[in-house]
DNA sequence: ATTATCATTTGATGTAGGTCAAATAATGAA
DNA sequence: TTCATTATTTGACCTACATCAAATGATAAT
């Protein structure tokens, strides 16, 4: 969903043999099936989840009801932010919305890893910069865009979102009403 | 503003003295007037303000509203975060709101440091962490609390508030109008 | 003190988007 | 194919908050 993750991409892409080899070693491919739970609330966030393949989502429950907070995509990368970084239990679900191909990359080994290997602390700081860049990117969008210019602009950036997720998701998503979303799709 | 910002003045508090003193050598006493820009749009964030004393707000330009994104107390940290991180054009000013007491240290300074005393880049992944979580807290806020309890919220952690800055920049912050902020503090 | 400027309140009215309810449409299992 | 379940649409109504306008209160300069 963050798309200055090309950046990351490439700068992952770019890595020297000896750190590649380090980060794979510590990572873990697996494949969770639609509906199935990458992460639940109050489960601390031990891994980070790169998306090789599939579609996944971040939510959290407000009394009773799903706030969807982040959809992912290939190449995306997934955790509970604060679940991660203070390894405290985790607010939000992260959910498989396709069966979905992951790489994981365990929390304390990568800590251990980065001492050894100074450009997978880079890797982490950039990681870390880009989220929040990604999140004052979306309060920008929810300060001085309606609904309707908020789903243009989603769909504008990932049009095949549409083909593949419930609209309840993307609605909420949104921080809009799944009715409200199906008004906004229906005119023009 | 960030409430996280108490542990990283632990952890600032806690370097070995020669990081301590690195830090020192890279950093620079100002004191901004009231109503004195640090930053200003379109201009290179090239350097973080450390908030000693007194009180600025960051904000942009909307088709000519001003969208207030961050105050900043005692202790705070200021700035222009996209900007900071790829030394681009500033989309947000940063402003003093009282005389001000701030220390500022140079951007390409901090990344030479960095190399050298590796707390230091600790400190920045910290730093960038916090404000990312703070950032997911802020929108959050938005996403389950009514105006009311937004402001109720912003008084209870900051009561001080009230007392140092006008109410437009407040009801900005709260993404409320000036209107709309009035009538909250008129009831109870 | 007096006036000009800025900050805050109060009132009247408008609107984007929410909520509730019911009707279709699509999907999937037997 | 048929039924059951889930997703989406549509309609009627409601509410939180915005906007515009004007009054009042506070600050600061002359």
């Amino acid at each position: 969903m963050n798309s200055h993750l090309d950046k990351i991409n490439d700068f992952t892409a770019r890595l020297d043999i000896e750190t590649l080899t380090a980060l794979n070693a510590i990572s873990v491919e697996k494949i969770f099936k639609k509906g199935n739970f990458l992460l639940r609330q109050d489960e601390v966030c031990k891994k980070s989840y790169w998306i090789e393949k599939g579609i996944a989502r971040k939510y959290y429950l407000n009394d009773g009801k799903e706030i969807t907070t982040e959809l992912y995509f290939d190449n995306d990368i997934a955790v509970s932010f604060d679940s991660y970084c203070l390894q405290k239990p985790s607010r939000e679900y992260i959910q498989a919305l396709t069966d979905t191909t992951i790489l994981q990359t365990d929390f304390g080994a990568f800590q251990t890893a980065k001492q050894q290997f100074p450009k997978l602390a880079k890797l982490d700081l950039m990681m870390t910069e880009y989220y929040a860049m990604w999140l004052e990117d979306r309060l920008f969008q929810f300060h001085t865009m309606d609904a309707t210019h908020r789903y243009l602009k989603l769909i504008e950036d990932h049009p095949y979102i549409i083909q593949n997720i419930p609209l309840t998701f993307i609605a909420s998503y949104l921080g809009i009403s799944l009715e409200t979303l199906s008004r906004i799709r229906a005119k023009k």
